[in-house]
DNA sequence: AAGCTAGACAACCGCAGCAAA
DNA sequence: GTTTGCTGCGGTTGTCTAGCT
């Protein structure tokens, strides 16, 4: 609905900002049901009017903002499934930091949320191994260590939920849910992205999200109170979940594609951390380590003792 | 118990693209 | 063709909180 066409104020933005003193900072609960009763009864768009006609002292921008990343009923709230982190970061190596983009991928995500998830949790980890985010090192260690060992993750969760071959991964008040198809092996693969995105090589499954709109619009009940929806959601205690002798054959053969020598070569050739990393000091140092934060190492000690060996990292 | 630190996330800012006037 | 306003996007900052010392 046109919201200038029912006679709200007439004045500018300016004029506006002039006349009343927006507010900024965190929304009240007052705010947030004056915007979400406004758009529940005429919809959304044309928010500068709307942030007028709905008494609200907020830029049309901010109660933008505020609906879509967070008062929205299809917003999911919760942490970054196993499923989903592996889509990130497919899909942010792909598109590099089209945030909105890979949002569209993960339905009741945000691009806000995502952005913060990379930014937060994988940003570090690049920080820790001193080298750029988006550097080719970094990109081709996601995608042939972090990937690999993610899918094997999310088969190894599947297989302890139901020991078939082909597993449905569907996690409790979890509104997007992924077959799994254990194709034997974490190597180079072919990987089916949500809404027909086809994923390119690497995990050797294939990973089927099973959302629709439909469903993925129930989080509004289930998930809207910040419920935690990945009881694995992250990479921290991988290996706990692998036993010590791994029956997947292709284990390390994954993380081992295109290493060879004393550096770490991916199948275009880059040679990777052969500029110094001093991982002495990342051994003393490193977060990754300890396991005391729990919550989303990438790395623990076993994956750097295997770095060590097979990378020949300098040290 | 108080102070400090780091992580997580909400919110703001600046810019670009687009459409309407 | 130009101007103006709106929207969306990505980068950045601010705030809150939990854990640690």
């Amino acid at each position: 609905m046109d919201v200038k066409a029912r006679g709200c104020s007439a004045n500018t933005q300016s004029e506006e900002d002039q006349i009343m003193d927006l507010r900024r900072g965190p929304w009240t609960v007052e705010e947030d049901l004056k915007l979400i009763n406004y758009i529940t009864t005429h919809g959304e768009g044309r928010w500068n009017s709307l942030a007028r006609c709905a008494g609200l002292k907020r830029t049309g921008k901010s109660c933008r903002l505020r609906w879509l990343n967070y008062l929205r009923p299809d917003v999911r709230r919760g942490s970054i499934t196993l499923e989903e982190q592996l889509l990130i970061l497919e899909l942010h190596s792909r598109w590099g930091n089209r945030w909105s983009k890979i949002a569209q991928h993960l339905p009741g995500r945000t691009d806000n949320e995502i952005k913060n998830y990379w930014r937060t949790r994988v940003q570090k980890h690049a920080k820790q191994l001193k080298c750029d985010v988006n550097s080719k090192q970094f990109k081709d260690t996601m995608r042939y260590l972090w990937m690999p060992r993610l899918v094997e993750r999310i088969q190894a969760a599947a297989a302890a939920a139901t020991p078939t071959s082909t597993t449905a991964v569907t996690e409790a008040s979890t509104t997007t849910s992924a077959s799994v198809t254990t194709a034997g092996n974490i190597g180079m693969g072919q990987m089916v992205m949500p809404q027909g995105v086809i994923g390119n090589d690497f995990g050797g499954v294939q990973i089927t999200p099973s959302y629709t709109p439909e469903n993925s619009s129930t989080a509004a009940s289930s998930d809207s109170l910040g419920t935690q929806v990945s009881p694995v959601s992250d990479l921290t205690d991988y290996y706990s979940n692998i036993p010590v002798n791994n029956p997947n054959p292709d284990y390390l053969q994954a993380s081992q594609v295109g290493y060879s020598g004393s550096s770490l070569i991916s199948p275009s050739g880059t040679n990777y951390y052969n500029h110094g990393t001093d991982f002495q000091s990342l051994e003393q140092n490193n977060p990754w380590l300890d396991g005391a934060d729990g919550s989303y190492n990438f790395l623990n000690a076993e994956d750097f003792f295997f770095l060590q060996q097979q990378f020949n990292f300098n040290m």
